[in-house]
DNA sequence: GCATATTTGTCCGTATGTATA
DNA sequence: CTATACATACGGACAAATATG
């Protein structure tokens, strides 16, 4: 048995499509704001137009598209005030998760593992890899929360600013300031220091945030 | 305008339909785990399949159904596990607004307006009342983030729980004890006293959280 | 501002595979 | 094991809304 039959598709066209334009749409292969033709995309990825308007649903639920009523599904383009709410959310829920952070836990063990192979993927001048290390990093620090609805929430917001990524021009540098905060950071939790923690990572997101609002308001102008 | 042509449907067939499934569902008109058959359900509300599946997968993704491959939609039926999941995630984004509450923030100002609302209610007899104002009451306090992600996924949740809620016998008292709370909550906030407030909203949460959960065993046994 | 073309929203019919009695 | 029911997916059709010239 390859797949369990958990609990939602994994062997469904739709959520096959769905994973594909995801990743599409992650990695910047639209521009923001564009246009899907239901038609165009349909015949593109050789399913029919309703099964596309499923997937379509299921990425505009997710909000890496923007549907308009009797306009179509476009991708999303998100703004200053989109970043600005992302990190937002990512303050709150990740703040969550130092307080909640228990020492032993499996997440930390990963947390560590992810860094060191940042450590790696920026001496191989790796900066794709390095982001998305990165992003799992994070993940894995709301998994302390053990909480599947925190961590799938997170996971959307993470996917935005994935997308947000995708829509810029050098995201090479972005990331790279970061692998060393993350290790003090991991130091502090390690410790069970968590008001260290806590202001470790409130510097990070401010810092994180700040650089890609200048990125993004680089790119608009 | 009656209608902004904000950001998704307001008018579509999809968006109305999923309203009233949504509707259904919160009231406990479906019995938890019960299949939801497209051609019933289709025929029932006078659309077709393809529509009723779009519908399916805006409420499936939105955890009040689950949807299972080649089998079909179910009504969602959270057990144990998803209670204090869901318990979990208040927490975390509810402490969260506590401490980002400012005063003057106009969403104070409509808690006042909802306590004092509850208390007429529970005055009335009206509990079906009051449990409304209690989540309007807590989705109130979410507010005070002043973000749109955060409110949109603290209201997942709670439609999850109002669906336990709907499940469960009796739903009356479950929410008479916590009218007092909510208001020497928000004194405190009121105050300033952010310990004071976390306190509350923690001793809140833990009561909640465990009516709630004796309830469901006491319902399966 | 209007006529036309394009596209979405919605429906129907049907074939195929999967699950269940 | 067979048969039935159902979900999945397809393609075509048409009205309504939108975009285009």
């Amino acid at each position: 048995m390859t797949n369990k039959p958990g609990q939602d598709d994994e062997q469904s066209l739709v959520a096959k499509i769905s994973a594909d334009i995801r990743r599409l749409l992650i990695s910047g292969e639209f521009k923001p704001g564009e246009k899907l033709s239901e038609q165009q995309m349909a015949s593109q990825f050789g399913i029919s137009r309703n099964t596309l308007r499923e997937v379509f649903r299921l990425l505009s639920s997710q909000g890496l598209l923007t549907h308009i009523p009797n306009r179509g599904a476009f991708v999303a383009a998100p703004d200053e005030a989109d970043v600005i709410d992302i990190y937002r959310v990512r303050s709150v829920i990740q703040k969550g998760a130092v307080q909640a952070a228990s020492p032993g836990h499996p997440a930390l063990a990963r947390m560590w593992a992810l860094a060191a192979e940042a450590e790696t993927a920026r001496a191989d001048d790796d900066w794709r890899r390095v982001g998305t290390l990165n992003m799992e990093f994070h993940r894995a620090m709301v998994e302390l929360c053990d909480s599947p609805r925190l961590s799938a929430g997170f996971d959307l917001v993470l996917a935005e600013l994935r997308l947000v990524f995708g829509q810029l021009e050098d995201t090479s540098h972005l990331h790279e300031p970061y692998i060393a905060l993350n290790v003090t950071l991991l130091e502090h939790m390690e410790r069970g220091d968590t008001v260290a923690a806590l202001a470790a990572l409130d510097a990070y997101l401010v810092k994180s945030e700040r650089s890609v609002l200048a990125a993004l308001q680089r790119r608009r102008g």
